[in-house]
DNA sequence: CACGATTATATCGTACACGATACAAATAAC
DNA sequence: GTTATTTGTATCGTGTACGATATAATCGTG
């Protein structure tokens, strides 16, 4: 069947793996000018298109437990990114909204997106179908609960 | 141009991220058992294909840096996978090679691949393509020096 | 052979990421 | 209304990741 299971190369998971780094150390010297890292990047992605997430909504979005949100969020709020407000009517659930400071990061996203674009050598309608082909994979082996 | 930049799942590199830690969730549970976690399966899956590389062959291969590889060794060393030999002819140099314990854990990679691949849903040949866009996106971004 | 430059690995500090667990608030059951 | 369950967030411990730095060994040039 698979004739050869040489190394780490033939992977698919490998694939994604590397690529994911490769694309984190893309964005790295981006973002470090901004104060952000990554995972902090995509935060304000999801909040520009829809303020005032919860935490587990954020979560939901960008698959991630509130055990990896909380100190992340903390950490951009004391950079004056977001602000984290306890809900009042449901003392349980914390609110992340933008600040100033983080709604007006987002022109620099554009930049930002524009390199990436370039750095990938791809046409737009390339990207998009390799991003649909990969979000159809994790679609599949994510419970998506 | 782009219409609507509407949150995180319109990005490649989410998708990316995204799919990575989805594949991570799956392998997960699967090399638990065998006190595994999924960069020191990696690193079996490079030995297995050539056993006795030193430490930069394997951050080479994986793209990983020392200062990962060297805590990540010694637990995998600790665990008895690997043997951590320091060269005679060059004092600088570390090799990692299998130990029996390494080398008897192969049979279940097969196992877990094939937990993979049916979870993926997809075809050998569809997969082989997905993995070879991803990998050609990787070489394209990554300096790869 | 001496001495600066390079190479290979290791150490330190910070930031994800998750399993396990904790805890308080809200809801359900009675 | 009191208790049991669920829900939303937070805390703790372990394991990647990487930038910056350290250190020792080797190499290159004079």
């Amino acid at each position: 069947m698979t004739d050869t299971p040489a190394g780490t190369r033939n992977l698919l998971c490998f694939a994604l793996y590397s690529a994911n780094h490769a694309m984190h150390r893309l964005y790295r010297p981006l973002l470090a000018p901004l104060g952000l890292t990554y995972p902090q990047y995509l935060v304000l992605v999801s909040l520009w298109a829809r303020d005032g997430q919860r935490v587990g909504d954020l979560g939901q979005e960008l698959g991630l437990e509130t055990n990896t949100l909380t100190p992340l969020l903390k950490r951009m709020a004391e950079s004056g990114l977001v602000a984290r407000t306890r809900s009042t009517e449901d003392e349980r659930v914390v609110t992340v909204s933008l600040t100033d400071k983080g709604r007006a990061m987002e022109p620099e996203a554009a930049r930002i997106t524009a390199c990436i674009f370039e750095a990938s050598g791809l046409s737009v309608d390339e990207i998009r179908d390799l991003r649909d082909r990969v979000n159809a994979l994790r679609t599949r082996i994510a419970d998506d609960a």
